[in-house]
DNA sequence: GGAAACTCTGAATGATGGTTCACTTCTTTC
DNA sequence: GAAAGAAGTGAACCATCATTCAGAGTTTCC
């Protein structure tokens, strides 16, 4: 036995990995999948794009794992909110609020995890995401008709609607330079969402 | 002078074209973009490879042109509900309505253009095209709220809402195989298409 | 210090698939 | 029928990247 990887050399090699897949998802954010090559992303990194290779079997794992990072933090975030204390209509509208607010917030990060063309791999993954926040959105909906506080609706249906509509709403500005009128379009966006769903108008 | 195309060779030459064309989409819907190599494409057509660059100037121009015809017939017969007759409600449900149906009779190809990854030429059409679903909504949620149908809101946030979510809920069933409850799905649709746009619940 | 085992490097490799082109085949005109 | 010009062919070409690998540099442990 004459080499043994110290704990310190482990997580030193962590940390390189938490650095690739940082410095990846940076580099997403700005260029878009297509364009973040394996060479874009090491130098970014700071490494030789063969060392990619130490830390991932591939290029779309590496992806997969940039995707699931991002579009999880997300996941998270509006299920805290959709899940949390107030009515199903309250958290419907504050949730769609927080996760609108973030994706106007990083405006080139969203874009790729809602709608930037990429590898299959990573179409795959979207879609095991889309159909999470729909899970989410269809639970706080059922809550609601059982609250007696929407109307009778498909809640799947409601909920699936609900990801698209909030997607192709944020995409385009996502696309435009910074809006100014951020504050209208969310007010815009949750009352859509609210009459979608068949919340009475308040 | 020795040679000058002949109307009737010209009448051919055209005839290939199109044909290439209608080919071409055939093999989309059936394998989607990413599939569809100008080999497969020209095998599909009975031609041979090199013979697409005498119609087109690169495979590009060839997706373009599929993805225009396809996308265009689509676009023609919702502005043609759309715009027809009856109160801009009843409208937008029946346009909702035959859009989606269309979409299931032909899953295919509703899904290269809704939402199959594609080349970046074609990507770009489709967002024209989303532009061109979201006008046609908007108008119709504009002429609702003149008469009085529809409450206030910024019309274009609800066309794009509308947009997202009817692609959102048919791609799913898209993808699956033959839904035993498409009069359902559409019922549930337009439903919340109308709940979307603030119609009273009939 | 030195052998063993590992990490890092970046140029070479390989796979994919659009595009080209020398050549063949077909059309037109005289 | 023959020359001129165009369309059709498909194998070769080429550009793009992900991936590999032989060698150089590091770390570990005796």
């Amino acid at each position: 036995m004459a080499y043994r990887k110290t704990p310190a050399e482990i997580r030193r090699l962590e940390a390189v990995r938490e650095h690739l897949i940082t410095c990846a998802t940076s580099v997403v954010a700005e260029v878009g999948w297509s364009q973040a090559s394996v060479t874009a992303v090491a130098d970014s990194a700071g490494i030789a794009a063969g060392s990619v290779y130490q830390h991932f079997p591939s290029k779309a794992a590496l992806a997969v794992e940039v995707f699931r990072r991002a579009a999880g933090r997300e996941v998270d975030v509006l299920g805290e909110v959709l899940n949390g204390p107030g009515s199903p209509v309250e958290r419907l509208s504050h949730g769609i609020e927080v996760f609108a607010r973030r994706a106007l917030e990083n405006r080139g990060l969203a874009y790729a995890l809602l709608a930037a063309p990429a590898e299959p791999a990573v179409g795959a993954e979207r879609l095991d995401f889309r159909r999470r926040y729909r899970a989410l959105f269809a639970e706080v909906v059922r809550e609601g008709m059982a609250a007696g506080l929407l109307p009778s609706q498909n809640g799947e249906i409601t909920a699936a609607a609900l990801t698209g509509a909030i997607g192709e709403v944020l995409v385009d500005p996502l696309g435009a330079p910074a809006e100014s009128t951020t504050d209208e379009l969310l007010a815009e966006l949750t009352a859509m969402a609210l009459r979608c769903a068949g919340a009475p108008a308040t």
